[in-house]
DNA sequence: ATAACTTGTCATAGG
DNA sequence: TGCCTATGACAAGTT
């Protein structure tokens, strides 16, 4: 009794590792107090025991390069190391650590990884996934696993069942007596099922995989909706709020631009777009590029911040605040522009360092080294409106003074209002794509043929409906002509004695589908009479007029009596034709019109007329034989419309699709221009700023911003003028688009 | 049993 | 005018 009890307590303790090693969980506390830290850690460790990893890891030091400092107990240790040294003793009970490691490494988020994988093939990602677990960045993998934990366990049940196939009956047993002693294992007997852990292994794995991708567009959602609604001035977070000026934004504003309100809405393609796994890598860049610019934008709100922080910098603040910088993306785009200033200066100054500082008079030409170069971008527009002058000595009333419109605000609000917007189009184009690359894999998957040559993702020349239609008919009336043929060829050597060789042949015309004039040339061919001399099976169809019977006795010679097989193959033969025939032939044979109903429908008229003047028919026969002809042509008539029909939706589709990622790529390019756009604008402002600010009257103190403003002359040359006078061109400018318009 | 799909056929319009 | 083709609509068969 006492060697049984041992036993089973070795045995429990065995097989304990071993259920957590295949990924059950097992409650051991009751049976293992105080004992076996390692063990415990890889029976209930947090996470990172249930990765072959760790247990790896856990080996290694166990096989003497070093022991846990806090783990100093001997005894523990050797009782650990002996236990796993039986566990690894057991031969028939082998843990494929490989697959374990192989399940870490490939756990790719499409799940595409099947339960069943051999364990012969894994052995090469074991080693790199054991370096890669064990390489400096544990504490990262760590979290990973933990991360994963439920994943990993149910991963690595997946990999259990074969193991579980090589159970013997002494484990089996064994199994049996733990189940009769009611020992919590923590899992169900299911485990021991592999065709049920499987099922199971499938369910969760799908599910899985959904709330993965869900968590990360959550994730991704959120910090899009973090980036978006920090104010870039106190970095408040204010979720679909904006300024309260909202009603002079939409008036500034007024042309393409999205309401503001539609910023709400801008996340929600992002939550159900990403689920779609088509062209991840194109959307993902689409993402990332615009989540990149606002993080950018958020970054320089954040610099913005501190640049504003001394009190004595009038300008910027007065700049944040005016009138026309709509909504936070704006205004986090003009502080960004001052924030960068310091930086763009740097790349500036030599030029500005030329500029020649006049001091004496209020009107001062100045010829900057590069002026042609911003006239030609900007027109000859004023400068203060560009940039809001600063009021400088903190005198000034920030919201007195009339503010000038900005040219290139305006063309940058617009533009990031429409950046927004169609951050939400790049999103949603990222997904119809996908529904219709699914619906193309249908296509070609459900229908087993290739239905256009054309027709292949890869090839995307999209040619013109009907010269693709043309030569797909060509390529695959080849190709299904000479499978059939081929296996006429192999019926006529082998002889049709089997229902197998009807189904193949019923599977290739299947196969052929969409184009079944192919599939049923040896009842008609198509368009190409010719075609009946290469097939003269086709011809002893025609001619051989010994099958003519009744056509209900055609019909009713269903599968014949086991005695009919063992007839001649004429006979089978003629049982396969009959059930091949349509009723136009049946009928023509019923009628006994003495040629084929291929000839009837696809002679031209002047040989059919030849043909029929040949032979002496009665009335019924010409009318059946015209009926056949006209219900023949039709049958083609009507395949050839339904193939059109299928060939210009495939076409549209495919259009459509050329269009989506055309439209991508300008929205991407749009990006990029809006980018160095916003480079560009920071880079004229610090200009404004360093000149302005240089600039002394004769007294030799600096001009006040309230008071003088820089302006673009045609001629290229800025000039220093009253700001009265800069107001009023400026509204002079605000007007002539609005009578363009009119 | 039923829905969806395929295929053949008819009627009709237009070249 | 007759022939041919295209196409919508319908029905029967098939999946």
């Amino acid at each position: 009794m006492l060697s049984l009890k041992k036993y089973l307590t070795e045995g429990l303790l065995q097989f304990t590792i071993l259920l957590s090693l295949i990924g059950v969980r097992v409650d051991v506390d009751t049976y293992l107090t105080s004992q076996l830290p390692p063990l415990r850690e890889i029976i209930l460790g947090p996470s990172s025991a249930y990765t072959q990893t760790q247990f790896h890891n856990l080996r290694n030091t166990l096989d003497g390069y070093g022991i846990h400092p806090k783990s100093i107990d001997l005894d523990n240790y050797f009782t650990a190391r002996r236990l796993l040294s039986q566990v690894r003793a057991l031969d028939r009970f082998q843990v494929p650590t490989t697959e374990v490691n192989a399940w870490l490494v490939h756990r790719d988020p499409e799940g595409s990884v099947s339960g069943s994988q051999p364990n012969s093939g894994l052995a090469l990602e074991s080693s790199s996934g054991l370096q890669d677990v064990t390489g400096p960045d544990n504490g990262v993998r760590e979290s990973e696993t933990e991360q994963g934990f439920g994943e990993d366990l149910e991963d690595l049940g997946a990999v259990a069942p074969p193991v579980s196939g090589d159970l013997t009956k002494e484990d089996i047993d064994l199994i049996d007596i733990l189940w009769r002693q009611d020992i919590d294992l923590g899992a169900g007997r299911e485990v021991f099922d592999y065709s049920h852990r499987q099922k199971e292994q499938d369910v969760e794995k799908e599910l899985r995989d959904g709330g993965e991708q869900d968590t990360w567009a959550g994730e991704g959602a959120e910090a899009l909706a973090r980036n978006l609604l920090v104010d870039g001035e106190t970095g408040e977070s204010f979720p679909a709020q904006f300024p309260a000026d909202i009603s002079s934004i939409t008036e500034a504003v007024p042309s393409e631009s999205e309401p503001p309100a539609l910023q709400n809405n801008l996340l929600s393609p992002l939550l159900t777009g990403t689920e779609s796994p088509f062209d991840l890598e194109q959307q993902w860049q689409d993402l990332m590029s615009i989540m990149e610019m606002q993080a950018m934008e958020v970054n320089t709100s954040a610099s913005e911040i501190l640049y504003n922080a001394p009190p004595g910098d009038p300008l910027s603040t007065n700049y944040s605040l005016a009138p026309n910088t709509p909504i936070n993306q704006n205004v986090s785009l003009h502080q960004a522009s001052l924030g960068g200033c310091s930086q763009d200066f740097l790349l500036f100054s030599p030029e500005v360092e030329s500029l020649p500082v006049a001091s004496s008079s209020t009107l001062l030409p100045l010829a900057p080294s590069n002026s042609t170069s911003l006239n030609s971008t900007f027109g000859s527009t004023n400068l203060t409106g560009l940039f809001f002058p600063p009021q400088l000595n903190g005198t000034a009333n920030d919201t007195a003074g009339p503010e000038l419109p900005d040219p290139l605000g305006g063309l940058l609000d617009e533009a990031m209002l429409d950046e927004i917007s169609l951050m939400d189009l790049a999103i949603e184009e990222g997904f119809n794509p996908v529904q219709a690359s699914q619906l193309e894999e249908e296509f070609d998957s459900d229908s087993g043929l290739s239905l256009d040559s054309s027709h292949s993702p890869s090839s995307l020349s999209s040619s013109e409906g009907s010269s693709s239609s043309s030569s797909s008919s060509s390529s695959s009336s080849s190709s299904a002509s000479s499978s059939a043929s081929s296996s006429f060829s192999e019926e006529g050597a082998v002889g049709y004695s089997s229902d197998s060789e009807t189904l193949d042949l019923e599977e290739a015309e299947g196969a052929v589908g969409y184009q079944p004039e192919y599939s049923k040339f040896c009842r008609m061919s198509y368009q190409d009479p010719a075609q009946l001399s290469c097939l003269p099976y086709l011809e002893h169809v025609g001619h051989n007029h010994t099958y003519n019977m009744a056509p209900s006795a055609l019909d009713s010679a269903d599968l014949p009596p086991p005695s009919a097989l063992k007839k001649g193959s004429k006979e089978k033969q003629a049982d396969f034709l009959d059930k091949q025939m349509s009723r136009d032939e049946h009928r023509a044979r019923a009628m006994k019109i003495p040629f084929t109903n291929d000839k009837i429908i696809n002679l031209p008229v002047e040989e059919f007329n030849e043909l029929l003047s040949k032979y002496q028919l009665s009335e019924a026969q010409l009318s059946l034989i015209r009926d056949i002809r006209r219900r023949g042509k039709n049958k083609m008539a009507a395949q050839n419309c339904r193939k059109r029909k299928l060939d210009t939706i495939l076409n549209l589709e495919r259009d459509v699709e050329d269009l989506q990622r055309d439209k991508a790529r300008l929205l991407r390019e749009k990006v990029e221009f809006l980018r160095s756009l916003r480079q560009m604008k920071q880079k004229v402002q610090s200009l404004y700023q360093e000149v302005f600010g240089r600039l002394r009257d004769e007294n030799g103190r600096p001009y006040s911003p309230s008071q003088y403003a820089l302006q673009y002359a045609g001629d290229g040359s800025v000039l220093l003028i009253p700001r009265t006078m800069a107001d009023q061109q400026a509204r002079r400018q605000e007007r002539k688009p609005k009578d363009r318009r009119k």
